[in-house]
DNA sequence: ATTAATTTCTACCTTATTGTAGTATATACA
DNA sequence: TGTATATACTACAATAAGGTAGAAATTAAT
């Protein structure tokens, strides 16, 4: 149970860029300072771009910064482009969604497992995890 | 953020043979009935039989049980034998544990809904999914 | 003993995820 | 205009997860 790699990475630089708001970042800065492999990033940061949450400036002192409408990106935002929200509305077993009336022995801990999870997602946003980096990438 | 499909797998059938106690299930019962491809479900009761959690009867009339000794299997020990246990003891980011008191904007966010996850599966057993199977596999 | 039904074991195939390489294109600026 | 520094695009390689095939070994019943 975990967020695919490719969504750690969007997370991780996504909070960087929110802590960095007014420059322009390459690539190659955000690879060395976040510890992400280059080329996988780049790709990465285009696909991020593509989806309306970043803004890119090609060419020399180039990068990518927050785009200017998207000030308040929420975590479900940047899963959805990464890995998509499918598993959050899916049953733990893999079946077909079945009705609460009739459920499996599992299905009231699973929805609610799956409602918290929901909720952090859909709550938090790049604003919150603002003004606080401590960590050593 | 979703478990394997193996993980599913190995949840759905150890939740079927927890309701069916007395009976030896053949690999090909379980795979026609839960909907699990047969070769690869033969695979998994394998390898939680090694790990302990079934019990197994070869040859004619063969085929699987809960094992004798493992009356009350609890999810984590599913999970640990299927996909581990590590990503609930790890950084949402990636990164090595940090520590709390200097923790990045994430963590406490993190550090919550991961908490809600344990508690889940080290809490939730095969005992509380009994007699209740509603469901069409 | 023979047969049928079963697990065990080994090897391989397919698909999705993650990562690498190289070239083309865009921009800033001297 | 030329050069340096950046992203964009395309192709491919490596790894992990999921799935398939078939022969060998085990057991029950006839
Ligand atoms: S009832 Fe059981 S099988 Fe159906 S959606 Fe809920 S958890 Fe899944
Ligand atoms: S402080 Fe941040 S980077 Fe460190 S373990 Fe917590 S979430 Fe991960």
């Amino acid at each position: 149970m975990r967020f695919q790699k490719t969504t750690e990475y969007a997370i991780r630089v996504m909070v960087f860029l929110a802590n960095n708001q007014n420059e322009w970042l390459s690539v190659n800065h955000l690879h060395q300072v976040l510890n992400i492999p280059y080329k996988y990033l780049g790709r990465l940061m285009h696909t991020l771009t593509k989806a309306g949450l970043l803004e890119v400036n090609m060419g020399k002192h180039g990068g990518y910064k927050i785009h200017p409408d998207k000030q308040n990106i929420f975590l479900y935002q940047i899963i959805d482009v990464t890995e998509g929200l499918e598993s959050y509305d899916r049953c733990i077993l893999g079946f077909p969604e079945c009705s609460d009336e009739n459920p499996c022995p599992l299905h009231k801990y699973w929805i609610s497992l799956q409602k918290s999870l929901k909720e952090m997602i859909y709550s938090v946003s790049l604003g919150d995890l603002k003004g606080l980096i401590n960590v050593k990438y």
